[in-house]
DNA sequence: AGACTTTTATTCGGAACAGTACAAAATGAC
DNA sequence: GTCATTTTGTACTGTTCCGAATAAAAGTCT
């Protein structure tokens, strides 16, 4: 590897990961507007005037948030739906660990992207285009798994691969909007089942 | 009717109707949170006093917003999968009425619950309860026309109506997250065309 | 050792915020 | 006309907020 080629100044006190994913909890449970610059810099463990340097404004922070989980999740949605493994065990196995996650900790929080920036997104056109984008990329993602599985015949003959992977999606956003609604893991998990077995056949 | 009893003091120079419909406008493209009394009492036509004299704070404003809507919502929601029209009909006419309202006016702002209840459902109980209510609502309405569809054979033999019916509530889900995220009307109408064909066999 | 560079820590300023106090205005009751 | 009652409109209070300005601290380079 590269040497440290270590820098001129003082060296920072912070860890810009740990400090990026402690924002990003504060965003996930307040949403973007009522967390303030005094909550965030105190979780992340930074003055304000550091996050300022190191991170932007406070819009700008966010979208770094939202940009590492949204590659983080598209990453980890990817692997799940290991083309080795059945399509029903991969999306079942998608569900459960969306659920897990989006009941993770005392308080439901659902997804950040749609739980937090569906918010903003009227009003802030870049937290718009990142939501957007990041639909997209799940759909991705999906359409992708399901048009091997309509070629390998896991699906019914006359399934469209491309329409089925907007229902996974939309289940996938109503599991986000339901956790943070405060449903019982009960209720999503008949959800998943439901989608599951619609889509599988 | 009861003629008017005429109250005592000085008349009131707002309309209580007209004044909520403004500040539920006002909640729908800014958030809750974003949204602060001075825009709230200008759109409503009102001085900050008086909206407190008659709607209480700014959460009980909201909340009063918000049970307007899912009453109304659930209202024309009941109307529309009215049983003397086929089930593919009745659905199909949602989702375009739905797309219809995310889509109305300049900025695409989706459902008002999905789209800014979500974000406060976390910290605010009193929102949580009430999204987690409306949600349930809507499941109701469309789980009893899809009993009804099961009963008549508008469904395929083997089908679960209880298991389609939410399928159908998640499509709804998405279409709010997705349009309020910028997604054209034709990409909404394709989630939609989905999901009839999917439910109606 | 001393100059330079970068981050940290404290502090400040100006704006916006939610909620309230109080007097003026507009009505009904008598 | 006078009093009681309710709403209106203005002004105020204390807090919180975002962002920046400033100086001390902790390093590297020559």
């Amino acid at each position: 590897m590269t040497e440290t080629p270590r820098k001129r100044g003082r060296p920072p006190a912070y860890d810009p990961d740990k400090a990026l994913a402690s924002a990003r909890d504060v965003f996930w449970s307040a949403g973007y507007e009522a967390s303030s610059l005094d909550e965030l810099s105190a979780a992340m463990a930074m003055n304000r005037p550091s996050v300022y340097g190191a991170f932007g404004d406070k819009e700008a922070l966010y979208l770094k948030t939202l940009a590492r989980y949204r590659d983080e999740s598209v990453h980890a949605m990817r692997a799940t739906l290991d083309p080795a493994k059945s399509l029903r065990e991969g999306l079942a196995t998608i569900y459960r660990k969306s659920i897990d996650t989006y009941l993770a900790g005392g308080a439901a929080r659902g997804c950040l992207l749609i739980g937090t920036a569906t918010t903003e997104a009227v009003s802030r056109a870049a937290v718009r285009d990142l939501l957007r984008g990041s639909l997209q990329a799940f759909d991705a993602v999906i359409e992708d798994r399901l048009k091997l599985a309509g070629k390998r015949g896991e699906l019914a003959p006359k399934a469209d691969p491309k329409a089925l992977a907007l229902i996974a999606s939309a289940i996938m956003h109503s599991l986000a909007v339901r956790a943070r609604a405060g449903e019982p893991r009960k209720e999503l998990e008949k959800l998943a089942r439901a989608g599951v077995a619609l889509i599988c056949g």
